[in-house]
DNA sequence: CTTGCAACCGCAAACGATTGCAGTCCATGC
DNA sequence: GCATGGACTGCAATCGTTTGCGGTTGCAAG
C-alpha cells in the first residue's frame, strides 16, 4: 500500500480484460488497421476504461526510439537562446517528443558529458547551440543515426546541419542604417573574435564602413565576452577617447545592459548626445525609454527552423544537400537612434 | 551500413569479450562488491575498450525507474522560472538525473497534458509551478510513488511538498520601506487576486499600511497579469488621480518594465519625483538607471531548497512533516526610492 | 580426506512493449 | 464438396538490463 506502485496497468492487463493476446491489444492500439474494428474499439475502450498508459521505457527498448531529443544551450538568460528553448520545447511536444534541457555554459566540458548522457539516454536528436570544441562527438552521434541539428553557434570542424541568424548581413544593415544617419565614428561592441558570431558580425560591420568608403579603425572596436560588465567597460573606453563616437552598436542585449548604465553615469542622453544600436532583441530593450532600436535576429524563426528540419530527418528524410541555412536579420528602429545633424562640438 | 545502428556494444558483448556471464558483467559494473576486485577490474578495462554505455531504457525498464526529471514551467521569461530551470537543471544532473522541460504557459490544459505525458515517460519525479487547476492529478502522482515538489506556486486544493517565497513579509517588508521614507500615498500594482502570489502581496502591503496606522485605499492598488502592458496601464491609472502615489511598489519585474516606461513618458523622474520598488530582481533592472531598489525574492535559493527536497524523498525518505517551507525575501536598496521630504505641491 | 563456509559466478526469469511468422476461421468460387 | 485466399489473431522471440536463486570453487579447519 504504501509501497511505490508505478502504474500498474499494463497491455498485459488490458489484453487480459478485453480476452485476447498481448499482440492483438498492442496492434489494435496501434491504431492502423493491423486488426478488426471491432476489437480495435473494444480494446480502446477497455484500455481506457482501465487507464491504460504505454510504458515509454519498454517501448522505447524495442522501438530503439526514446521520442526523447536533447536540447543543448549555454544559458537562459541569453534571449535566443531562451525563446529557443521556448519555441523548441512547445514545437517538439506537439510532434510527440519530450526535451531533456540541458545547459553547458558554454563549456566544452559540460557539454561533452552532456553529449554522452545524452546517448545514454538513447535520444532521437540533438537541437545544440555547440561551443565547437565537440565536433567530433556530434560526428559521432550522426554516424550512429543519431540526427544532429546546431542553431545559433556553429562548430566549425564538422559539417553538421546548422541554422544561424544572417549575422554578416545583419551586421551590415546596422551599420549601415548608423551611417545613413550620419555617423562616421560608430564604436563596436562585440563578440570575442574566436567565435563564429563575433567576427561575423565584425566582418559585416568593416563591410559597411567600407563600402561607405570609411576606414577600418581597429580602436574603435571593443571584443568580449556577452555580459554586461563588458558593455560597461567597452563604453568607458570608447567615451575616454580625444574624438569619441558619435554612435555605438553593441552586438548583444547584455552587453547593452552595461552600455546603457555606462551612458546614464556619464549624463550621456540617447539619442541625442549618442546614437545607441544593438545587436538582438529583448523584452527589458523594447520597453526601455527611450525605446532601443536593435536589429532582431529571428531567435523564433531560427529555433522553428532548426526544429522543423530535425522533425525532418527524425521522419526519415536525409540530411539535406545545403547543410546551413540562415534566417535574415531585420532592423528594428526605435527611438535611440537619431540623425547627426551637427558635428559634435569640438 | 547506411542504415541505422544506435551504438551498439551491450552488456553482452562486453561479457564476451571479458568470457564472463552477463550477470557478472552487470554486477561488475554496478561496483559494490559483488564480484571479486580483479574480475571487476577487468570487466571495466573491457567496457572502455569496448566504448560500452549502459542502456538507459533497459534499465529503467528493469528498475522502474527513468532517472528523468519534469521540471513544468509557465514560462521561461520570468526571471524566477528562468533561474529555477537553470539551477534545477545543474543540480538534478549533478545528482544523476536528467531534467524533461515543460512549459504551460499558465495553462491547466497544458499542464494536465504534460503531467500525463510525464507519467507515460515514467519520470521519477516532478518540480512543478503549478496553475493550481490540477491538484488531483499531482496527487495521483504522489500516490504511485512519484514525488512532486512545488514551487514558487501552490496548488491550494492539495497537501504537497511546496516551497514557496515569503511573499507575505517580503511585500510587508517591502511596503515598510517605503513608509520609513516618509510616503504615504503608495501605489500597488499586483498579481490577480485568484493567484496565492497576488494575495499574499497584497495582505503583506496592508498589514505594512495597518501597522503604520494607515487606512487601506484599495483605488490605490491596480491588480493584473505580470506582464509590462499591465504595468503601463496601472502606472497610467494611478498617476491620474488627484492625489497621485508618492512611490510605486510592483509586484513583479516584467510589470515594472511597463511601469518605468509610463513614468518615462510623462516626464517622471525616478526617485526625484517619485520613488518605485519593485518586487522580484532581474538583471535589467540592476543594471538600469537608476538601479531599480527591488525585493529580492531569492530564486536560487527556492530553486535549491526544491530540488532538495525532491532529491531527498528520491533517496526514499517520506514526505517532511512540515509540507510548506518558505524562502525569506531581502530587501535590496538601490537608487529608486527615496524620502520624501516635503510634501509635493498642491 | 572430508566438511563447512564464504566468496564468486551463471542461469534464467523478469521488466513491458513490438513484430515476424504461422495458424485459425470464414466466405467465396468452382 | 473442396480448394483458395484473405482477414484476424496468437505464439514466441526480442530489445538490454537487473537480480533471486542455486551451483562452483577454494581454502581452512577438523
Amino acid at each position: 500500500m504504501l509501497a511505490v506502485m508505478h502504474n500498474p496497468v499494463t497491455l498485459r492487463d488490458v489484453a487480459r480484460a478485453a480476452k485476447v493476446s498481448v499482440s492483438t491489444a498492442s496492434r489494435a492500439l496501434a491504431g492502423a488497421g493491423l486488426t478488426s474494428k471491432v476489437t480495435a474499439a473494444r480494446l480502446r475502450a477497455v484500455a481506457t476504461e482501465l487507464g491504460y498508459r504505454p510504458n515509454t521505457l519498454a517501448r522505447g527498448l524495442k522501438t530503439r526510439s526514446s521520442r526523447l531529443i536533447g536540447l543543448v544551450v549555454h544559458n537562459l538568460e541569453n534571449a535566443s537562446f531562451r525563446v529557443l528553448a521556448e519555441v523548441a520545447q512547445q514545437r517538439l511536444r506537439a510532434a510527440g517528443y519530450q526535451v531533456i534541457l540541458c545547459i553547458t555554459a558554454d563549456d566544452p566540458e559540460q557539454e561533452a558529458e552532456t553529449i554522452a548522457t545524452l546517448m545514454d539516454q538513447r535520444a532521437d536528436g540533438l537541437i545544440i547551440c555547440p561551443t565547437g570544441q565537440n565536433g567530433a562527438r556530434l560526428a559521432a552521434l550522426e554516424r550512429n543515426g543519431t540526427p544532429v541539428a546546431c542553431v545559433i553557434r556553429r562548430d566549425e570542424a564538422v559539417e553538421l546541419e546548422t541554422v544561424l541568424a544572417a549575422d554578416p548581413e545583419g551586421a551590415f544593415e546596422g551599420t549601415r542604417h548608423l551611417l545613413e544617419l550620419g555617423h562616421r565614428r560608430i564604436g563596436l561592441i562585440v563578440g570575442r573574435p574566436e567565435t563564429t558570431s563575433g567576427r561575423e558580425r565584425l566582418s559585416g560591420y568593416r563591410r559597411a564602413l567600407q563600402e561607405a568608403g570609411l576606414g577600418f579603425d581597429a580602436s574603435l572596436v571593443h571584443a568580449g565576452r556577452y555580459h554586461p560588465e563588458v558593455g560597461l567597460a567597452g563604453c568607458q573606453a570608447l567615451l575616454d577617447r580625444p574624438d569619441r563616437p558619435t554612435a555605438l552598436f553593441v552586438a548583444n542585449h547584455e552587453a547593452t545592459l552595461g552600455v546603457l548604465r555606462g551612458l546614464a553615469e556619464r549624463g550621456i542622453i540617447i539619442p541625442d548626445d549618442l546614437s545607441v544600436l544593438c545587436y538582438e532583441d529583448s523584452p527589458s530593450l523594447a520597453w526601455q525609454r527611450p525605446a532601443i532600436s536593435v536589429v532582431d535576429n529571428g531567435p523564433a524563426a531560427l529555433a522553428e527552423l532548426a526544429v522543423d528540419r530535425l522533425l525532418r530527418r527524425l521522419r526519415g528524410s536525409p540530411a539535406g544537400a545545403a547543410r546551413e541555412y540562415r534566417i535574415g536579420a531585420r532592423l528594428i528602429q526605435r527611438q535611440s537612434c537619431r540623425p547627426l545633424s551637427l558635428p559634435v562640438e569640438a
